[in-house]
DNA sequence: TCTAGACTCTCTAGTAAGGGGAAGGTAAAG
DNA sequence: CTTTACCTTCCCCTTACTAGAGAGTCTAGA
């Protein structure tokens, strides 16, 4: 199957299915008179695998980690649940800073009545060097 | 004022304050002799204010409008307001996003025993090109 | 068979926002 | 006067791709 077909079949855009064989994440046979790549049908699991993991919020370091134990016949799932329950805690995290920020800065335009008149509470509380802790 | 002094007054690393001056966004007086930067009260002001805005999420090319405005003496809040409005609102895009993902990555976890057995559901639902839309 | 258009390849460069570190000049303290 | 602590520029590294140039290849229709 040729690259663009891979790549809808995935859901990926060619570039990116490119890019995953450079890296040497997801590499098909690539003819070598052409140099056309060529995707199997594991080759195109291997690629929706990783798809649906990224579209998970996993980096493409924990993506390889993901598919080797994909593809580890004898694995067990216990690494797979510390790195999924790891990247719970990483959205957490995240979810936690972003709501004290949205948070704040509704508060400050809360405060900013935005007409044409020169003053502003969001700038003068940026440049109260406001930091966001 | 030299360069570490500040940014351990913006609460910002030397490289960073180096940086901010290589895109033009807070450029101090430079010493034609020994090339040595010398921050200024008002350079310390804005570098403060840039970390603030950084802090809150705003990217190099909003703290650019942001600073502008902060500059201008004729400024009305209404600008401001939009863009922290607009910021608000990306970032609740990606609150929800992130609330959406944390529940689907939950849902498999608690479907995963996390034992030795090669089974595993978080695998299984990847493989199945499970895309969390 | 020829050709047009659609597809593919590699390669370079760019993105955001700096971080790391080398090589070399300068300032301040003892 | 020397040591140490700064400072400078320069270049590469990071993440995860994306854009585009220039050139080769495949396929369908005339």
């Amino acid at each position: 199957m040729n690259i663009s077909k891979a790549a809808t079949q995935a859901g990926l855009t060619v570039k990116t299915v490119r890019y995953y064989d450079t890296i040497g994440m997801v590499c098909p046979y690539q003819n070598p008179q052409t140099g056309y790549r060529d995707y199997s049908e594991r080759d195109i699991a291997k690629l929706q695998f990783v798809g649906s993991a990224r579209r998970f919020n996993f980096s493409i370091k924990e993506c390889r980690e993901l598919l080797s134990l994909y593809e580890d016949e004898n694995r067990s799932s216990e690494t797979v649940k510390a790195l999924t329950m790891q990247k719970i805690s990483d959205i957490e995290d995240r979810l936690t800073e972003l709501t004290r920020l949205r948070d704040k800065l509704a508060h400050l335009a809360s405060a900013c009545h935005g007409d044409n008149r020169p003053d502003c509470p969001i700038l003068d509380a940026f440049s109260a060097n406001n930091l966001p802790s």
